[in-house]
DNA sequence: CGATCATATGTAATAACATTACACATCGGT
DNA sequence: ACCGATGTGTAATGTTATTACATATGATCG
């Protein structure tokens, strides 16, 4: 589905790993998943990583260090990108805002900053997970 | 400066010094700089800056692993707080931004995702260490 | 072809960051 | 004096990431 081309095994087993979970990985949740194809070191998943977040297939998310592969072949090359990260499932929702991004940029060159690269992560509880939770607090009528 | 009433011996300690570097500190830096204070073990540094992150007086740079004192007695209650990061000098900006604030809270609501903690981290070069740079790639006619 | 260079890999060791577990201390309210 | 909430001291362990060095692979050029 991605733009695997040109990935070496590594990198390509690795990028597989990510798409087949649910939510993100740690570098060493990536390490045992693929001990069966013959990964043995931290180094080997960390590299893969790195080239994958290069070529913008992957993602990293500062605030709870793991990793995800990108929903989209979108092009980051100029897109600010967030993400909504659910504690309780570990659903991510990755999502881009041109408003977001002009507002940080005017606050960025009103400050004469150059930016490298931009973090912006919500965590908290999806949809689905918030509402389960209310119905365990709400005086459950369900008896 | 702070409101540092009601703090323990370890918190204070552990406040002072970020209050007193100059950028970000980890951990582990802090540890060691308490050390001669009588701080033996890194729990001493975690418990204390959990307890400042609750109070307020610190944050947590997520991209970086590091923490800094607050740089305001300001209300973080209800505040979206984004900082600017420099990669080079440490220094760090910290703002706030009601329109930033809004445009996510949108995303928030549209999605009924519920947010416990949001992370926005611009990491890159200040202006100084920007032009520092600048000056040493253009071609110097300083000879 | 053989020399060379850039990129990727394998492996071990180590560094950097953070938490768990348990025992003890301190302080305020009853 | 008792209790519970909060803080502390210490050791051990867990988790995340990098450094260092040797080897391999593949494209390019004379
Ligand atoms: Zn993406
Ligand atoms: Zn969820
Ligand atoms: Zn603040
Ligand atoms: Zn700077």
């Amino acid at each position: 589905m991605n733009a695997q081309v040109d990935l070496t095994r590594n990198q390509a087993l690795v990028l597989q790993a990510l798409d087949g979970a649910e939510g993100p990985l740690s570098a060493y949740t990536i390490l045992d998943k693929l001990r069966d194809d013959g990964f043995r070191a931290p180094l080997q998943v960390y590299r893969a990583l790195d080239k994958l977040q290069e070529l913008g297939l992957v993602h990293r998310l500062e605030s709870i260090n793991a990793f995800v592969a990108c929903c989209q072949p979108h092009r980051h090359d100029h897109e600010m990108i967030a993400f909504a990260i659910c504690g309780k499932c570990g659903n991510v929702d990755e999502f881009s805002d041109s408003m977001l991004e002009e507002r940080l940029g005017t606050w960025v060159r009103a400050h004469r900053f150059k930016p490298a690269k931009t973090t912006i992560e919500i965590r908290g509880a999806c949809a689905d997970c918030a509402d389960a939770e209310r119905e365990l607090e709400s005086p459950a009528r369900s008896n």
